[in-house]
RNA sequence: GCCGCGUUGGUCAAGGGGUUAAGACGCCUCCCUUUCACGGAGGAAUCACGGGUUCGAAUCCCGUACGUGGUACCA
């Protein structure tokens, strides 16, 4: 067998958002390409003219690049295959259609929406719910099968609308290996004869695929396993009409399954967790749905969870950069069966990732976040130093908010309720003593902040632990972040006592 | 209904004839820390079920059940 470059695609239809399983599909075919030196090829699939959505090729293409993923080869990023976008290849695919007819392996059907309707009702039974346009009924419809040859001209030559349909032998074995699933086989009597063109003179997906798969000589064709089913149709194209052994090899990916069962696109609110790589609005209805990367997840962690949800490489490693990936990425390894999306494990992931780059990685993001609460950063190194004080504590960029925000702004509200209680006069006047002293502190710095502490509260008489927790409660508002004396070190010693001070009137109220 | 694909703890999963059936997330207990995290120690599955094959099966075969995809002039 020759050696071919490699060459994959992801060829997404622009009809909305980009969910999990787009992206995942997108990700193993990227990492094959570059693992092999190859192309990766991005083809726009827009043959529905009903479904097309403004904006959703431009989505696709900006989720790419947040996921740090660029195509060699697309309809905006060039290449010698084009055009790539298949509503721009229209006029190729009639004549291959026509060929089939004139091979007698499809042929032209006349009948209307109506009468399709009818042939399904009719012929309905308990066993059979959804009788198909194939061996059995076709014959019994109105197409150039059943109609006289001279028929079939006149009502080509008036124009007639009508489709081409592939012609499905009624007694042969179709198999193929798959990358993933290997020997997987099928009977042909029992798949039905799909639409190839139809009447707009668009094709439908199944034509669509082969003929630019052929015309782009994609090598690996990578897909969601909801394309199984139809595969035998697309073999059977390749065999009719370029030759089975220059079909790329398959592999069909498992499914990514939301907690309830299959992942739907529709409502990702109500999971409580986007399906969405990005934002996504809906330009006819204005509907906002979230994505990742607006939920605060970084690239590097959305593409490490989605290649191990499905592969893994043997070891115990879960972190891999996308470098790494292309490294170690195979598809033997990829699993056969579909998994649940896991969103708590998700946002470990995040978490991970957080920790792992280097602030000044995901800054200028956090930056914007803290903006949108009303934040403003001026001093790129004060924000690093608390970045890098708190990144800890936050699965989610989002969560630098609640996290960072008293570094720049005296908390709104206290947690009152884990003071109160254990509040007295003593602990009030320890406090109120404690403002002078740190009035006095020289050098502002941590150790000698709790120096002073510790030495007052011995002098009072009381555990110094007793009175850690309002001292935060005062700084941060809450029962979170650092060492307390670090966060007064960081804030400084106006801010320090201006917070104790506004803290004591409510308290002792 | 029919066809395809699949089935190891709640989830992701390693393991592919002989293992105390890895590891991670989550959960629970404890340690560290008089905050929250981080970090550390520990707890919980006999491998969907039923039959085979075999000295021996989570691992091979066959059924059943269940899940999932398809069954559109959508992709």
């Amino acid at each position: 067998m020759e050696e071919k470059k490699v060459r994959v695609r992801f060829a997404p239809s622009p009809t909305g958002g980009l969910h999990l399983g787009g992206v995942r599909t997108v990700l193993y075919n990227y990492l094959f390409a570059r693992q092999h030196q190859g192309t990766f090829i991005v083809r726009i699939e827009d043959t529905d003219q009903t479904r097309f959505v403004d904006g959703a090729e431009q989505y696709i293409f900006d989720c790419l690049e947040w996921c740090g993923m660029v195509p060699d080869e697309s309809p905006v990023h060039g290449g010698a295959f084009g055009p790539y976008r298949q509503s721009e290849r229209k006029a190729d695919y009639r004549q291959y259609a026509e060929k089939l007819v004139k091979d007698g392996h499809a042929y032209y059907a006349f009948d209307t929406p109506e009468e399709l309707e009818k042939m399904r009702n009719d012929f309905k039974t308990a066993e059979n719910p959804s009788p198909q346009y194939d061996g059995h009924t076709r014959m019994q419809m109105k197409n150039s099968l059943t109609l006289e040859p001279t028929e079939v001209e006149s009502l080509l030559a008036a124009g007639t609308r009508h489709v081409i349909r592939i012609k499905m032998p009624s007694d042969e074995t179709i198999s193929f290996t798959d990358m993933i699933h290997e020997e997987v086989s099928f009977e042909s009597g029992l798949v039905d004869d799909k639409v190839l063109l139809k009447a707009d003179g668009m094709p439908t997906y199944h034509l669509a695929v082969v003929v630019d798969d052929h015309a782009m000589q994609i090598t690996h064709a990578f897909r969601g396993e909801e394309w199984l089913s139809s595969a035998p149709v697309h073999i059977l194209l390749w065999k009719y009409l370029f030759g089975i052994e220059h079909m790329p090899k398959w592999a069909h990916l498992p499914l990514i399954m939301g907690p309830g069962g299959k992942l739907s696109k529709r409502d990702g609110a109500k999971y409580g967790f986007p399906v969405f790589a990005m934002n996504w609005t809906d330009p006819k209805t204005n509907e906002l749905t979230e994505g990742f990367k607006e939920r605060g997840f970084l690239p590097e962690a959305f593409i490490n969870l989605l290649a191990v949800l499905g592969w893994n490489d043997g070891s115990e490693q879960e972190l891999f950069s996308l470098e790494e990936l292309v490294e170690k990425f195979s598809l033997e390894r990829v699993h056969k069966a579909g998994a649940k999306f896991d969103f708590e494990k998700a946002k470990w992931f995040n978490h991970e990732w957080i920790k792992k780059l280097p602030v000044s990685r995901y800054s200028n993001t956090v930056k914007s976040i803290l903006a949108a609460d009303g934040i403003n950063i001026t001093d790129e190194v004060y924000l690093n130093k608390v970045l890098e004080l708190v990144k800890d504590r936050c699965s989610l960029l989002t969560d630098f908010t609640q996290q960072s925000a008293y570094f720049f702004r005296a908390p709104e509200t206290l947690d009152e309720a884990a003071v109160k209680p254990k509040w007295n006069e003593d602990k009030a006047d320890f406090f109120s003593v404690f403002i002078d002293r740190l009035a006095a502190i020289r050098e502002w710095e941590f150790s000698e902040i709790e120096n002073q502490f510790k030495l007052l509260a011995a002098e009072k008489n009381i555990k110094p632990g007793e009175l850690q927790l309002p001292m935060r409660i005062m700084l941060v508002g809450g029962k979170f972040g650092p060492a307390v004396f670090e966060i007064a070190a960081i804030i400084g010693k106006e801010e320090t006592i201006a917070r104790i001070r506004k803290a004591l009137i409510i308290f002792n109220a």
